[in-house]
RNA sequence: GGCCCCUUCGUCUAGCGGUUAGGACGUCGGCCUCUCACGCCGGUAACACGAGUUCGAUUCUCGUAGGGGUCACCA
């Protein structure tokens, strides 16, 4: 078997979105496991719509998950005089014919037929131009595109059998005589796209199903080159709620990949999610390592129906898809410390949070906190904001956590800084002295425990809900919850 | 409209003639408990419809309906 060799060939007109991070992702999958190449290739013939800040994204947003490609980027403007030339090939040996209709002729004619109902197809009005009629049309300057000539005689059907859908084929009658090269000289999509993949001599065309329709179109132009057909596979699509195909334009950076990075999503865990999103495996495992994807991966088990990418707009929990976010949690709560803890330094020290020592001296100390309050964390920029208490002193306080655990009881404007004097005397700090202290104050005071531990994580960390509160005050260490205790009590009774 | 593709819980899906139709996420209830979360236990919830084939259809065939894609001198 030769050598697999797939593409991912983005248009560089806005950002990387999900949809194209999946289509990577499903290529890089099957590269890998076929121990194959992945290629890179701009596909920037729209000179218009291509800019390099989108090529700088695209590439950014590869790296950052991890989808590592083998060959490229290339680019496909540096290859416009193989487009050319293929052209000519075609226009030489009779398989393409120079088109003069105009624009405006062809969409009359077009106009015409969808009114009166009827499907439109070009009606070939220059295809059986004598050379002396091109000849003395060019004589006159009269500008013309180049037509691919569908062969309407032979076999009838063009087919191919997609690993994805199975057999799919369609007659020669429904594909009209296609422009392959522009009336300005420049080749199109179509051509380019098919001489690029035989120059890199790609194996497999893994893509989205909204190519299906390019498909025939393409293998007749292989054909026609002379070039070996590579196998297909057509992925579903990622519709919204709505069933709409999901988009940049229409739903804006929920689905840009960058977003999910600004979020402090894992970049596995939206790989891991984004594999799941129409492919599975008979076993129903949801939660793979890269190695264990990679060998789990197939095409075979692609799903042939579309898939809905379910978020809601405007819902602060569940900002993207829960999956998505649910995945995320999996990997923020069992993944090694060794891995997570430069991701938080990461965020801590986007928000101007981190310290040095946190890799030094205070390291076990940093490793521990994040271990102790990761479990309720949905993304990474929640340590530097539902944990900021962890690392700063200038946190906020939840008005619902400051109304139910502190206002509620006067007292505790007396027992929390009593509660400090006490842990300022503890022989031993460490979360069993904590807990022998405040409950032993609890019972002396003959009130419940949780008022005063309730009450003592409202004021210093600010939330309402947080890890053991014993092992949190370990955490935040016996000088800032003295104070805090002492200092932060009081000024929460005050009214603003 | 033509052509093509698709159709199992709200969502992602398993299933490849005989199952109490399974799992995950969500949701609901419970346990745990200093709160919340984690974890654990349990509940809710689906084969689009109609014919056929068959002893028997979620599964095979054909229709119908619905959804999607595509019909450019965009990629």
């Amino acid at each position: 078997m030769s050598e697999v060799r797939v593409r991912f060939p983005p248009s560089p007109t806005g950002y990387l979105h999900i949809g194209g991070a999946r289509t990577a992702l499903y290529n890089w999958l099957y590269a890998r496991k076929h121990n194959g190449k992945l290629i890179l290739r701009i596909e920037d013939t729209d000179a218009e719509r291509s800019t390099q800040e989108s090529i700088d994204g695209i590439l950014k947003g590869l790296k950052w998950l991890g989808l590592n490609w083998d060959e490229g980027p290339y680019f496909q403007t540096a290859f416009t005089h193989e487009h050319k030339a293929a052209a000519q090939r075609l226009l030489d040996e009779g398989l393409a014919y120079k088109c003069f209709c105009t624009k405006e002729e062809l969409e009359h004619k077009r106009e015409a037929a969808l009114s009166a109902k009827r499907d439109y197809k070009y009606d070939g009005s220059c295809r059986n131009l004598t050379a002396e009629e091109t000849a003395a049309r060019e004589a006159r300057g009269l500008p013309c595109v180049i037509r691919f000539k569908v062969d309407r005689q032979a076999p009838g059907t063009v087919s191919f059998n997609d690993h994805v859908l199975g057999v799919i084929s369609r007659t020669y009658n429904d594909i009209e005589d296609f422009v392959i090269v522009r009336s300005n000289g420049k080749p199109l999509y179509l051509l380019c796209n098919v001489v690029d993949d035989i120059r890199d001599r790609i194996s497999h065309v893994i893509r989205g199903q909204d190519h299906l329709g390019n498909t025939a179109r393409q293998i007749l132009i292989y054909r026609a080159l002379g070039a070996r057909v590579p196998e297909f596979a057509h992925m579903p699509l990622t519709l919204d709620l709505k069933k709409a195909k999901i988009s940049k334009r229409s739903h804006g950076e929920i689905v840009a990949v960058q977003f999910y990075q600004q979020r402090g999503f894992l970049p596995w865990a939206l790989c891991n999610f984004l594999a799941l999103l129409g492919w599975s495996t008979t076993d129903n495992q949801e939660i793979f390592s890269r190695e264990e994807l990679i060998k789990a991966f197939s095409l075979e088990r692609i799903n042939k129906a579309n898939s809905i990418f379910n978020y809601q707009k405007d819902n602060p929990k569940f900002f993207t898809d829960p999956k998505a976010i649910s995945i995320n949690e999996h990997y923020l709560r069992t993944m090694p410390m060794a891995e997570l803890a430069p991701l938080v330094k990461e965020r801590l020290q986007a928000a101007g949070l981190w310290q040095d020592d946190y890799d030094g001296s205070r390291r076990e100390w940093f490793i521990n906190t994040v271990d102790l309050i990761r479990s309720r964390f949905h993304t990474l920029n929640d340590f530097a904001e539902m944990g900021r208490a962890y690392f700063a002193e200038d946190y906020e306080f939840e008005a619902r956590a400051v109304r139910k655990n502190v206002l509620k009881h006067e007292e505790l404007k007396t027992w929390l800084p009593a509660l400090a004097d006490s842990l300022e005397a503890l022989p031993e700090y460490n979360h069993e002295t904590i807990e022998a202290a405040m409950r032993g104050m609890a019972e002396d005071l003959g009130i419940k425990p949780g008022i005063l531990i309730n009450g003592a994580r409202a004021v210093t960390t600010g939330r309402l809900a947080g890890p053991s509160m014993f092992e949190v005050a370990e955490a935040i260490g016996r000088e800032r919850m003295v104070n805090r205790l002492r200092h932060k009590t009081a000024p929460l009774y005050e009214p603003d």
